[in-house]
DNA sequence: CATTCCTACTACTCCATGTAGAAAAGCCGC
DNA sequence: GCGGCTTTTCTACATGGAGTAGTAGGAATG
């Protein structure tokens, strides 16, 4: 559902690891491509549309924001891989078949601080 | 790099549920849609590219398989969201947040059984 | 009010995917 | 070996997402 292209990964990278919001201009700066503005605006509605990033409208450069963390997201997308299908577990068993052990001692630790 | 289409994801789901090699009529016919089999020996051949299924050449209707299960591939596409960054355990924390107990539990239980 | 800035709308390209016809290639019974 | 059926390949077209940007229209500011 919220499948990313390129470009559009970029920006969202932008407004994450800023945390604060942006105007359009802001974004266009920050970018390594050197893009129109009119770029990215419509990149930045597309992510509005597919409610990734929240536009302020009050103010006069709009300034955009993402909806969720980047740890949101990701969580997101781990859900919608596994899906709510039975074989949920079955995935997870082979997926933490493929872990180091260290990430699995650090699970465990999750698991056990709830 | 994985990313299926609906078809796609129809003609996969056979493969991964019939657990044999399937010929490309067999495919059509099994598919709820009423397709060409043209369509589906062109969506065969794509799924070939992209290293998803594995075809028989030696007989002779062509005999197509898939070629990782489908929790292999779910695997795969949990690690390709994962991604090998550093945050890949502060996704983890915020999934396992979100998990049920009794998933918590199977995973704990997978966890040591190691 | 004129200039400058920002946004909305429109448009074009490229690529993946769904869809299938036409033609070529392989096989089987005669 | 040949005609005809089956299967595969090649080519093609439509649709939709994503990258890219121009142009026009609306807002702010001196």
């Amino acid at each position: 559902m919220a499948t990313l292209g390129d470009l559009e990964r970029s920006v969202m990278t932008l407004l994450w690891d800023g945390g604060e919001s942006l105007s359009a201009n802001e974004v266009r700066d920050r970018l390594d491509e050197d893009l129109a503005v009119t770029t990215v605006l419509t990149v930045l509605s597309r992510l509005e549309k597919k409610s990734m990033v929240a536009r302020e409208r009050s103010t006069r450069p709009h300034r955009y924001s993402a909806t969720a963390s980047r740890e949101e997201h990701t969580v997101e997308m781990l859900n919608e891989v596994l899906g709510t299908a039975s074989d949920r577990e079955a995935v997870l068993a082979r997926f933490i078949g493929g872990i180091s052990d260290a990430e699995a001692a650090a699970l465990r630790r999750m698991l056990d601080s709830e």
